[in-house]
DNA sequence: ACCCAGGGTCATA
DNA sequence: TATGACCATGGG
């Protein structure tokens, strides 16, 4: 039987070893993923909330349709009757809920004084506010938290459990904080940036057509797969 | 004609 | 804590 110690050392070392390879793969490019259409914090915002169960082709018609209707902004949303916040994005599907989302944290950014002073608050401070604000739970607030203010923070999806589990990782539940904090303790050395990528990553593997059969053969990058010992 | 997509809320047990 | 209905559109 392993020590405690050991076991979170060896999980330290195959996470390490797993993302250095999805880095070979994917590089180093966090943005290549996060298309250069997202042009600053609230961009991340606004899309974390239209991006919920819609693909990322619709998410960003709704974004740029905000942006030409000079909505992409906070008082702007607040000015605006509700449904005709909806009609502009609603291709990004369920748009009542998601224009109420958007005013919601609208309205969570006018309550902080702005969005910088929103973002510039402690760490646990904004994710109390986001994860208080109508429409933001665990997984949005996180990667508002993660790209918007660069803070450490691990964000966890289905793709990052599936994928994880697959190959035997993982916290003893499924919660949230229990997968949050599996990551976040298990690499001291990452920063933010390096999450970033982690994340961007995840998600660029899941989505290599790895679906019907996650990490293993099969998929284009079945390599790092059969490397990380699956 | 299905099925799903980078969720979250609300009700229920 | 955990499961299910619901939202509603575009693409495969």
């Amino acid at each position: 039987m392993m020590s405690e110690v050991a076991t979170a050392r060896r999980t330290t070392e195959r996470l390490a070893a797993i993302f250095g390879l999805l880095g070979e793969v994917y590089g180093d490019d966090v943005w290549h993923w996060m298309p250069d259409y997202v042009r600053g914090p609230m961009d991340v915002i606004a899309g974390a909330v239209l991006v919920q169960h819609t693909n990322w082709r619709n998410a960003e018609r709704a974004l740029e349709s905000l942006r030409a209707a000079g909505a992409l902004d906070a008082s702007a949303m607040l000015a605006m009757p509700e449904p005709a916040l909806a009609e502009l994005i609603r291709v990004s599907g369920t748009p009542s809920i998601k224009a109420r989302r958007l005013r919601a944290v609208a309205d969570a950014i006018a309550a902080a004084g702005g969005l910088e002073a929103l973002l510039a608050l402690p760490l646990e401070e904004l994710r109390a506010r986001l994860l208080a604000t109508h429409g933001v739970g665990a997984e949005t607030a996180d990667g508002i938290a993660l790209y918007a203010a660069g803070r450490r923070v691990f964000v966890i999806d289905a793709y990052t459990k599936r994928m994880f589990r697959r190959v035997g990782l993982g916290p003893q539940g499924e919660g949230y904080e229990a997968w949050r904090g599996f990551f976040e303790d298990a690499l001291p050395s990452a920063d933010a940036t390096a999450f970033q990528r982690y994340h961007a990553w995840i998600v660029l593997h899941a989505k290599a057509r790895c679906r019907a059969r996650p990490l293993c053969g099969g998929c284009p990058v079945a390599e790092v797969c059969a490397r990380v010992g699956v």
